[in-house]
RNA sequence: GGGAGCAUAGCUCAGCCGGUUAGAGCACUUGCCUUACAAGCAAGGGGUCACAGGUUCGAGUCCUGUUGUUCCCACCA
């Protein structure tokens, strides 16, 4: 089969996909002859977009599940799309809007629907541009479960957790958002360092005419204020404790009250309680048994606050600094910059806020999960990021699980209007599970996405039913998830396998870094600095975008996206395409396998790419898929390009029928075994080309990785074949320095010093020709009499001569030989000093010494040679 | 306040257990349309590996400190 020209991925990437659809290529069921690598993939996000971290997190994935394959794993891709319901209704509301609706106006009903539509709209769109990036992951087994209430397996370990005393619901503070109108975990909320003021207030002790200050950033929460806190032994305020003030503007009386939370040293040292608007302040009030006044709505506007109800909370905020300050007790203003808590979805900032919510207990859980990484059945990948996850994981508070939301897992649990007993329970019930009413009406909330994402890796096995498929794939193998989601993601995943499972969701976690912008910002969509990857896919192709994301960072490191890096690797496929469109045109053998006579470039270039197969292998394994990567480019483009197809020309185009055949054979094999190395980095062109392949039969995708071969493999001969590389090179660098264009040709003679020189130049002739651009090679063993009319060119195994001398210039030439001779002869004596030192030479490895003995051998055979020539201007 | 990463060529980055003369892509210079490829070929210029100590026969690589920078975590109102 011929290929084409040129090769365009916008035509044959998506033809390519198809047939390993067609062919139901990617799916891998269990087998018990074969080792199981299961490979979770997190639930892409549905925004209507990919972005390129989501590129990234799937190349990584289908790289090493191909490979893994190719080597004889039974592999599986576990795929999510069960994922951000918040984000796809946040986008249906910002719809809504234009329509001038929100989504009361809708009713529960009809918005999911519409939401629905949405994800149907944009989720399929999603697994499409995966598809076009290569993804084998195998989109048939989606499923999508959180539309119909609760998902089996989510409504199990609610239960089963709720059972255990592990989930409990509470008044507690949790994060509000007020934009999406639901409450957050801790791990939602994005600090961010923001401009502010510390406004003083006065609130005036009752029955005196004394005042405490109190310095807040938020004035308008004061109207919830229940106490003024001073520390136990601020000995400013100790008499006050006991004493009670007169909240301002509320007319409230409310107590002076000593605790340890007070830094003397902060502010004025005096604090305003808001138990219902501040952490501590929650605390503290319950340390003091003190009142909660809810001041704010599920829209942050004011309620409980007389004059103020009604007003956004920044409204409020000018209002309540104004009316203090006419009467008086507006102390000073300064500007103060602090740390505010944003909704990590949508930006907006978050209010604390106390609010009947769903929690999990974590100290029980945290403990085997921290033990699992500290005991390496988790593995992190790099390693540092254990760190990272155990230092959460110990630090780890009550999760807030319930969310304000339409579209979710909604909680299975029911209250009873008669009793107030809560039931919890695996299916529907009828009535009251203590009083027996039948009075009895679900939350309406529904979980936090990441609870239903923890359960992943083993719901997707069809958990909570004991099946085949989760006993053979659980634990999984590997998750590959970006360090952002360590929190949200793989810590939940951790614990909740350890403790629904007893054993790891997977046995490693290969953690990579962020793509950012060219300008090394995170992409986001806000900031307009995203890159779809799809429009690099249309314009270079989507190996060329794979390759892009797998080389030239190293694991866990971010990595700036740039487009003449894809255009770079545009160009590779192209080399490849070209190189095997001329492998094609020049066979006329029917099938992959090797000549039994091997000459010296075929045994040069089979054991170079035994070399690559070695260490292509063990990156590999090591999670170095960057390395891999780039040592396949090399090879390819270098050795295998540049070289090893040059060097097959003179023997191809000869007479000699069984001379060219032999050199088809190599071609032939070397370039399928590259390809198939290839393959899990740029499986689109790879398959395409090993299509074309005489005697390549079936998809490329499923033959055997290619192993090192100690049959072909021959380290010696190699090293004499790079004698004549060396030589070839230097006659080249000789010639380029005096602008000999290829076309004019000349002869050379080349002064071999021993032997086995001799015979590897011999046997060399035809590759001179071709690569130094000679018409004849003479050899022979003293440098000629007359050097007159001769340029010289010094190599550590060979002096070769070249008739060009009229177009030298002797002066230029000279200097050139004596900065040559300077180099070698300061690397001589660094290299001698080196060997005199007894320490050296004692206590460095052998290997170590005899790679200098023999330096100095090469460095002294050069230096000579180039003398003779300096001799011979 | 705690923790982590990064600092190597003009730019973006590799460099795994310390051991040849520190690499790649892009950019730059010179010469080439050599019948696979100008998205190419050949040759070349460019780095005291942030700084200061230390360990070692040997440090870009390990240790300590300094500076700069990025990120994560944390209840200072």
């Amino acid at each position: 089969m011929e290929l084409d020209k040129v090769y365009d991925p916008r035509s044959a990437e998506p033809e390519i996909y198809k047939y390993w659809e067609d062919n139901n290529l990617f799916r891998a069921e269990a087998d018990p002859d074969k080792p199981p690598f299961s490979i979770v993939i997190p639930p892409p996000n549905v925004t209507g977009q990919l972005h390129l971290g989501h590129a990234l997190d799937n190349t990584v994935q289908d790289v090493l599940t191909r490979a893994k394959r190719m080597q004889g794993y039974a592999a599986v891709w576990v795929p999510g799309t069960d994922h951000a319901g918040i984000a796809t209704q946040i986008k249906v509301e910002e719809e809504l809007r234009k329509e001038g609706l929100t989504r009361y106006d809708l009713g529960r009903e009809k918005f999911l629907e519409r939401v629905w539509a949405w994800k149907d709209k944009y989720g399929g769109r999603i697994i499409e541009q995966l598809k076009l990036l290569g993804s084998s992951c195998d989109w048939s087994r989606e499923r999508f479960t959180m539309d119909d209430g609760c998902s089996r397996a989510v409504r199990e370990v609610f239960v089963r957790l709720y059972e255990k005393g592990l989930i409990y619901k509470g008044n507690r503070i949790i994060n509000w958002c007020p934009h999406c109108t639901t409450a957050l975990s801790d791990t939602e909320v994005e600090h961010e360092e923001t401009p502010g003021h510390f406004w003083h207030i006065k609130y005036r002790v009752k029955d005196t005419d004394e005042y405490v200050v109190v310095a807040t950033t938020r004035p308008e929460t004061m109207l919830g204020d229940t106490a003024v806190a001073v520390n136990p032994n601020d000995p400013r305020y100790a008499h006050l404790v006991g004493k009670t003030v007169i909240l301002p503007l509320v007319n409230r009386e409310i107590p002076i009250i000593a605790d340890d939370y007070v830094d003397t040293d902060f502010g004025t040292g005096c604090v305003k309680i808001t138990p219902c608007h501040d952490p501590n302040d929650f605390e503290v009030g319950q340390r003091h048994n003190l009142e909660q006044i809810l001041v704010m709505d599920n829209d942050a506007r004011i309620i409980n606050g007389g004059v103020y109800d009604g007003l956004d909370r920044y409204d409020a905020r000018k209002r309540i600094a104004a009316d203090l300050d006419a009467l008086g007790l507006l102390g000073k203003i300064e500007e103060h910059s602090h740390n505010v808590g944003k909704c990590y979805r949508c930006g907006t900032t978050v209010e604390p806020i106390t609010s009947p919510q769903w929690f999990v207990k974590m100290a029980p859980l945290a403990e085997p999960a921290i033990d699992a990484a500290r005991g390496g059945r988790v593995k992190f990948v790099p390693e540092r990021f254990t760190k990272t996850y155990l230092s959460w994981m110990e630090n780890v508070r009550d999760w807030c699980i319930s969310r304000q939301l339409w579209w979710g897992h909604q909680i299975p649990a029911w209250t009873c209007a008669d009793c107030g007993h809560i039931t919890v329970s695996r299916t529907d019930p009828d009535a009251c599970g203590h009083c027996g009413s039948a009075k009895i009406e679900r939350d309406p909330d529904v979980l936090d996405t990441w609870f239903s994402s923890a359960l992943w890796p083993f719901e997707v096995f069809g958990w909570p039913d004991k099946t085949s498929e989760l006993d053979y794939w659980y634990p999984t193998t590997v998750v590959t998830p970006g360090y952002d989601i360590i929190f949200f993601w793989v810590a939940r995943m951790i614990f909740s396998g350890v403790e629904q499972m007893g054993d790891v969701p997977f046995r490693t976690a290969y953690i990579h870094g962020l793509v950012l912008d060219a300008n090394g910002k995170k992409m986001h969509k806000s900031a307009g600095n995203g890159i779809d990857p799809q429009e690099m896919i249309d314009k270079y192709g989507a190996d060329a975008l794979r390759m892009n994301m797998i080389t030239g960072n190293s694991p866990g490191n971010d990595m700036r996206f740039y487009t003449e890096r894809c255009e770079a690797m545009r160009n590779f496929a192209n080399k490849i395409w070209n190189a095997s469109r001329f492998v094609l045109m020049n066979l006329k053998i029917s099938e992959i396998s090797l000549p039994d006579t091997l000459d010296a470039a075929d045994r040069w270039i089979l054991t170079k790419l035994n070399e690559t197969t070695r260490e292509v292998t063990d990156n590999i394994e090591r999670f170095e898929l960057g390395v891999a990567a780039t040592k396949l480019y090399d090879f390819i483009w270098d050795d295998f390009c540049d070289w090893y197809i040059e060097l097959t020309k003179p023997r191809l185009y000869s007479e000699d029928e069984s001379a060219a055949t032999a050199a088809q054979r190599v071609l032939l094999y070397t370039l399928a075994e590259l390809l198939k190395l290839l393959h899990p980095f740029m499986p689109f062109i790879t398959e395409r080309i090993w299509q074309s392949l005489p005697g390549a039969s079936g998809s490329i995708m499923v033959r055997k990785y290619p192993e090192f071969d100690e049959s072909l493999y021959f380290p010696d001969d190699a090293a004499s074949f790079s004698q004549v590389t060396d030589a070839i090179r230097a006659v080249r660098a000789r010639r380029a320095e005096m602008n000999i264009p290829p076309s004019k040709r000349s002869s050379l003679a080349i002064v071999v010093s021993d032997a086995r020189s001799e015979s590897v130049f011999a046997a060399a002739r035809e590759y001179l020709k071709k690569l130094a651009y000679a018409t004849d090679v003479t050899l022979q063993s003293a440098a000629p009499d007359s050097l007159g009319g001769l340029v010289s060119v010094a190599t550590d195994a060979v002096r070769i001569f070249i008739p060009l001398a009229e177009l030298v210039d002797v002066d230029a030439e000279r200097a050139r030989i004596v900065k040559e001779l300077e180099k070698a002869k300061s690397e001589i004596e660094k290299t001698e000093a080196k060997l005199r030192n007894a320490e050296f030479t004692s206590r460095a490895p052998e290997q170590v010494v005899q790679v200098e003995r023999d330096k100095i051998a090469r460095l002294t055979a050069l230096a000579a040679n180039l003398g003779e020539s300096l001799k011979g201007l």
